[in-house]
DNA sequence: GGGACGTATCGACGTTCGTCAATATCTTTC
DNA sequence: GAAAGATATTGACGAACGTCGATACGTCCC
């Protein structure tokens, strides 16, 4: 939260290869970032909601029952993957769309195949 | 610790797509468990280090200074590893080589693919 | 403007995490 | 078998996490 919204540039900065040479502490924490925002099962689910949603798009309240989690506890999830960069949130109306940003999860795995 | 050591298994459990449906909470709490150990930053560059050493291994004496921590706590970064399924342990002699379990980190690439 | 509704923030809680110093365990060598 | 070296385990600590209920904030509609 200290950290100004320079989210979106995550999906160019965080593809230091992990087997392709040492990381530096910076790309290493990048790295870092990202997959812990993947380490809650509950997040992951979430995602894979968005993804299977007709648009690859959902709501809170979309997301909220398939979880069994309250609303709150939603919320928070949803921040840490925007945070994270890897979910846009987009307001529309009286709802907040979140959607997978694009290629961001391709780039992920980039940075994982043996090359 | 519970569990026995089935964890070579992982590699073949951990794969279901995160963009090809809803997960699951068995296959949703596999994913999360690899990419949580995936989510501290030494962590990451520690499998880094094995991955640029030449066999592709290391012991933990080459793998203490890089990182500048403590022996015990890179002792334990390893044993999640371990736990994980990210990285074998193997015994020689005085020492214990860590490499990375071969395919692993590309199965886990795989999930995150849109395919 | 006053409700109603969807979402975010706050405050609190128990739990897990990352780290270290101290110590124990295992393996080799003398 | 005793000493030395490499690694693992233990115990402790503060920090971060996941969760919830209560509440505040926006947005629409009458």
């Amino acid at each position: 939260m200290t950290a100004p919204p320079v989210l979106q540039s995550h999906a160019v900065v965080c593809c230091s290869p992990v087997t392709a040479g040492v990381l530096d502490d910076a790309q290493a924490e990048a790295l870092a970032r990202m997959f812990k925002a993947l380490g809650d099962p509950n997040r992951v689910k979430l995602l894979s909601i968005i993804a299977a949603s007709e648009g690859q798009e959902a709501c809170v309240c979309d997301l909220t029952e398939p979880v069994g989690l309250s609303q709150p506890t939603v919320s928070h999830h949803m921040k840490l993957l925007v945070e994270a960069g890897l979910v846009a949130r987009e307001q529309r109306g009286r709802w907040a769309y979140f959607s997978i940003v694009p290629g961001v999860l391709d780039s992920l795995a980039g940075t994982l195949v043996s090359r």
